[in-house]
DNA sequence: ATTCTTGCAAACTATTTGCAGAACA
DNA sequence: TGTTCTGCAAATAGTTTGCAAGAAT
């Protein structure tokens, strides 16, 4: 099941911290000399996201993929250079159960992303 | 400013209530016998974006786009119809502001959604 | 007549898939 | 050797754009 690239994919992704799109691993591992194709780098991170290694979050019609293990717990994402923060709040998950509950949805997930720029980061040019 | 196509187009993503994406509103429009092109679709939603008419979402890759004249808020989506139902909640609002504070961050902004399948639709199948 | 908007088709971008060969057991 | 994994290139799917023609003023 672990495919060959996994190994490596994985610690890229943790390398380059928060949210990163398959594209951009991609470049980063040719850029390091590892030849990896970019069809791997998509059918590894489908399988972590299957698996739970990762979470996923969209950027303007791209998937962004984060190497997260410690369960669930949301996003702080700097807009500029991509890094995060982890977010872990009882508050909201607390809240998200009582909205489900009360409204008779099934199934019920959610996401959570808060995004701004970060502290080293310069103001967005807009 | 104003395309001629816009009235039209906001008034069939409010009837079909929830978020809609763009192509999934271009066959109902050609159903409806209004021979509007896809183009003029994805024309109009970006400005009602650009201008805050509209909300967007993402789901498996396509953008999708619900009518929402209320100001901030978040949705309860369900998963099967695409029905949503507004969320209001002063608490979440306080509760990304704090963070936004401590962090460090600047220009934060942030989504939440939350999930399910509705009362009035089947289980997913899986 | 001039300006703005539209529809079509071509162009793009991100992602997925078919397939022959390489890597592994 | 048989199976799994990989890279490449071609195929998809959603979205954007160039452009000539149509509508509005």
């Amino acid at each position: 099941m672990a495919r060959r690239n996994e190994q490596l994919i994985v610690s890229t992704l943790t390398d380059l911290g928060g949210f990163r799109s398959a594209q951009e691993l991609h470049q980063h591992l040719r850029a390091a000399g590892r030849a990896v194709g970019l069809a791997t780098v998509y059918r590894v991170l489908a399988d972590l996201e299957r698996d739970g290694g990762v979470e996923t979050s969209t950027r303007q019609g791209e998937t962004l993929y984060c190497a997260c293990r410690t369960g669930h717990h949301h996003h702080l994402v700097c807009v500029m250079c991509g890094t995060s923060r982890d977010l872990e709040v009882d508050e909201i998950e607390r809240w998200v159960a009582a909205v489900a509950a009360e409204s008779g949805f099934r199934a019920v997930s959610h996401t959570i992303e808060v995004r701004g720029v970060c502290a080293s980061c310069p103001a967005p040019s807009r």
